[in-house]
DNA sequence: CTGAAAGCGCTAACAC
DNA sequence: GTGTTAGCGCTTTCAG
């Protein structure tokens, strides 16, 4: 196998006879140029396969047309499915993606995965890792050295950052209002780990449904997992012994609802009657549990897509004015998805209060 | 918000006193600098946040330690789990990553996303695209005109290339003999979509091993799905229909074992006793569908990793000498779970022949 | 040990 | 309309 060389504007130029400004006022679409001059370059540039270089041009234009992105955690579910959402989004807006995956959702030193970025170039980031534990302590030390703007997605209000995150409180809060108005009186919680925001807020959420309700949630009406099904059978299990009247709850992802669901086959405890369950995520698998799955639905893509929108955006502001205030925080809402998981059937429904 | 320019190599040099080619030394940590100057260097570098451009060095260099990936379907899990690997191993190895994601699995222009990632001087190309329909066609006729090595994975033997792929055909094997040793006779196949090499392969497994065993495989003993769960549902259902001996069912992946295992239990067809289930690739969540599904697990991870050690590969021989043949191709096997969906009680067992 | 000059592939600013 | 000059930020000669 032989590897072929590229050609250079220069060599095209050489070919068609004339100097390379008038060759890259033609792969610029520029006018000026007369019209069997840019058809001859035409026709050499087709010959040749020639293709102008893109790391040339961001050197001299200063800008080139691509963003970092940081990611984490790529082979569960959410994090695939927003990078999903980013690739389609920037390349319908013409930009090109220099991926990172960090190695763990905690990881805290980031400086040189930063300047690494910026030696690249790349006119933005968008940071699309979940906030956990201290992972964004950086920001304060960081962010001003930073020479381009930057998108979080997934953490909490900071205020002069532009973030895009969803509603996770309003998602546990409907989850848990609807089980109330399903007729559920005792609703327990499996939380995702606490130090992530998304649980703590999700749990929040849960908490703050039931006492509008004028229902008391305690400690013990919740324990903890780690999002993976296998933490959820042990967590489901503990719950189950420190809140024996428990008759329903939510739990913060699909995954650990499944073990729920499997646990509760097992034990004979029926869904949705003996006890109701509400999931979060929204995996398509959801609907073909063993009993189909309610759920509150994330629309990952969605938050990709609009994550690329906004750092765009705020490239393009920052080109127009050296000094910018663009910070903005989006908010993106869950659905509840209603199955057979948390919809008694009428037997019971007449016994609910 | 401020936005301060990086420094340039010459900011540095004057700030100390040198010239640009000292600094250049220190950077790359040549020797025969004076250790005071490097030391002076290093501080000035520090102090002004120093970080050498990625893109000059690139140019002049003629090498830009980054790798295309070019990826389809990142939201499910398998491609997921693939990118995973390629981060980690690319870091590992010193590369960035530039990522592209096909808007569909059949694709078939690409020459505008080669040309793309050629302009952006990549040093090599990880095709991670699975072989579907036609999509790889355009490698005849565009593949002499690249000038940098890639390497394909997920595709059939092909002279030439270097190919990277799981032993699907040894996949279905595997798992119908493991069905035919535990006494089952009948075994159905739900196929992925038949475009797709993947599927074919599975199903050529399948197949071959029924005929080694002496069993004669029919059209009607299989049926088609396209991966997804309520794919699966209608596949199963007709499978049911036109094979009503049938006694097992090799699936093709496990989100449409998932659906199968939901039908079956809602028809009250006992896993594994009445239908013995195996399903393929490893999703963790198999382990606690309502019964627990042995399953065909491929290692994704593994497969990013080896693209990238096998991209790197190519690219430092091609480096060496202009002209070389060095494609090879790497088969990675399949690993058999099982667990409670394929392997009959006791008193099944004594029936069994 | 250090610096000056040239150039990677391209475009901006100016000439003609 | 088209060419010339300069230079993006760096490294590679080659002098000294």
């Amino acid at each position: 196998m032989y590897f072929t060389k590229r050609p250079t504007i220069k060599e095209v130029a050489q070919a068609a006879g004339v100097s390379t400004q008038t060759v890259s006022r033609v792969i610029n679409d520029r006018p000026d140029v007369a019209e069997d001059t840019r058809e001859k370059i035409h026709q050499v540039i087709e010959k040749l396969g020639y293709q102008p270089s893109a790391l040339a041009r961001s050197l001299i234009q200063q800008r080139s047309y691509t963003l970092g992105v940081v990611t984490a955690g790529l082979k569960f579910n959410g994090p695939s499915r927003t990078l999903n959402g980013i690739t389609f989004q920037s390349e319908k807006m013409g930009y090109s993606l220099l991926l990172k995956e960090l190695p763990r959702f905690d990881t805290e030193d980031i400086k040189p995965l930063l300047q690494n970025l910026t030696a690249h170039h790349v006119d933005g980031i968008i940071w699309a890792v979940p906030q956990v534990g201290d992972n964004r302590s950086w920001i304060d030390e960081e962010l001003n050295d930073l020479p381009i703007p930057i998108v979080f997605l997934t953490m909490e209000n900071h205020p002069g950052l532009t973030i895009i995150s969803f509603d996770n409180y309003l998602g546990g809060r409907m989850a848990t209002e609807h089980l109330l108005q399903q007729g559920y009186r005792h609703i327990g919680h499996i939380t995702g780990p606490m130090d992530w925001w998304e649980s703590r807020q999700r749990k929040a959420g849960w908490k703050a449904a039931l006492e509008s309700a004028g229902l008391s949630p305690q400690d013990h009406h919740s324990t903890e997992g780690n999002w993976s099904s296998s933490s959820g059978e042990v967590a489901f299990k503990q719950l189950l012994n420190q809140y024996p009247e428990m008759d329903a709850v939510f739990v913060a992802n699909d995954q650990m609802a499944l073990s729920v669901i499997q646990v509760s086959d097992r034990g004979n405890v029926n869904i949705p009657d003996r006890l109701g369950v509400v999931g979060m995520d929204g995996m398509p698998e959801a609907a073909y549990f063993k009993t189909p799955l309610s759920t509150i639905v994330l629309d990952q893509y969605l938050l990709g897509c609009t994550a690329v929108e906004e750092i765009v955006h705020s490239i393009e502001k920052s080109r127009e004015h050296s000094e910018h205030e663009n910070q903005r925080t989006i908010i993106l809402s869950p659905e509840l998805l209603i199955r057979e998981s948390s919809v008694r059937s009428s037997r019971f429904d007449i016994e609910s209060p």
